[in-house]
DNA sequence: TAGATTGTTAATCGATTAACAATC
DNA sequence: TAGATTGTTAATCGATTAACAATC
């Protein structure tokens, strides 16, 4: 448990050599099996034996862990509660970063009905929608407001988040729009691709097209290996 | 355009060296971008252009194909109609295959009403669920069945793909039904962590959490960065 | 102290990029 | 033929794994 450099509320160490993408996209998953391990009361866990339950190697976690500072112990292994405490400070759960969904439609209304904000320390406060026949209606205890008052809202609350569910041709004038409001995360799940270079925020797209198509490709291999093996 | 081994209707070629998920992971991207040249009238595209419109290296593009067949023809480049008829192949658009979404809560009945299936050659058929209170009900156009009757239904219809929209707690003794039925592609979006081994059918997970946590994990750093330079 | 397990360096493996001969 | 652009080999870069000294 030397930790290094660490950097005030981010959890994340200064200057470092850049934490590649690859293990930015583990960090989430050892999140929810810490989270788990917590919740059965385990105390602690050493690589070797996380990496038997994740399935993954225990170098990989231990080297994985190491980009951000070293949370074990020779001999003794992790401390579940630390290592929780260590991620989720990572992951910027600590934050309380304030979420909008723009886009009241099905997705959009299906997705603030989720706990998936909750349970990573987001709180989602409102739904925007440009249809008039929505705005003013009360969807899943949010009333859905006029996406022209945006700004307005923006203003006097708090985002940190706009979670992209309108329909695909308006997406990226809507986040051009996020950005410039100062909204400095956007999730985006409308499958536009958005020119990053003219956004001056964080975007993570969920391209649900895509992975159906990566599924029906292993499907089609699949069905071509047994094919070929008769 | 040598068309090297080519196996029947799969598009994919046989036993050749694996082809890793990185390149996988990749080609639906490029599908979509064919599609649209395609609808743009365009005839013929180099791997040059085609690297400027989707920002990676014009190797990589032509390597990336070249795992499945030699497409273009040096000094022309590729014919645009040809390729995305040859990734179509590949993708298994061309299968037609069926699907059906378990659990019509809001997640699931805003997928049976997206496109995302139909723009892929993918067919829903039907919504399942075991609530009485849904079941019969029609949504977007889908009569709700009674989960109970999974079996029942699938000796009757051809079921390629089932599409996991239900409480996490039952995706996994669900994935193994929808397995021992004879399902081979399991689209999961509960965020539970199938075990493959127990399961004889392709997985794809979406991990909505995941991507949200990777957000947050980015918006943090580039907080944290801002904060450093001051 | 002896045993366990980390943190870290070095070795391996895989994926991306550069370069260019083949060829349309 | 000359020009363009592919397919493919070789070089580079990055990520994963193995090994082990450090240390609790």
């Amino acid at each position: 448990m030397n930790g290094n450099n660490d950097s005030g509320r981010s959890g994340i160490p200064d200057g470092a050599e850049k934490v590649s993408t690859a293990v930015i996209r583990r960090l989430p998953r050892y999140f929810r099996y810490l989270r788990e391990l917590l919740r059965q009361g385990r105390l602690r866990i050493s690589s070797g034996e996380l990496s038997k339950l994740m399935h993954v190697t225990a170098t990989q976690i231990r080297q994985d862990l190491n980009c951000f500072g070293g949370f074990g112990q020779q001999g003794y292994g992790y401390n579940v509660k630390y290592l929780y405490a260590k991620i989720s400070e990572i992951l910027g759960v600590e934050r309380g970063y304030r979420a909008i969904i723009i886009g009241a439609g099905n997705f959009g209304r299906s997705l603030s009905s989720s706990t998936l904000f909750d349970h990573r320390g987001v709180k989602l406060t409102a739904l925007f929608d440009i249809a008039p026949e929505v705005i003013g209606k009360t969807i899943n205890g949010f009333c859905v407001l006029d996406a022209r008052k945006l700004e307005e809202y923006c203003a006097q609350n708090r985002v940190d988040i706009g979670v992209l569910t309108l329909p695909r041709p308006e997406a990226s004038g809507m986040a051009a729009r996020l950005s410039k409001i100062g909204i400095r995360g956007i999730w985006n799940f409308t499958g536009a691709e958005l020119e990053l270079e003219k956004i001056n925020s964080v975007v993570e797209t969920v391209h649900m097209g895509d992975s159906l198509m990566t599924l029906c490709y292993r499907m089609n291999k699949a069905e071509s290996d047994t094919d070929k093996k008769q």
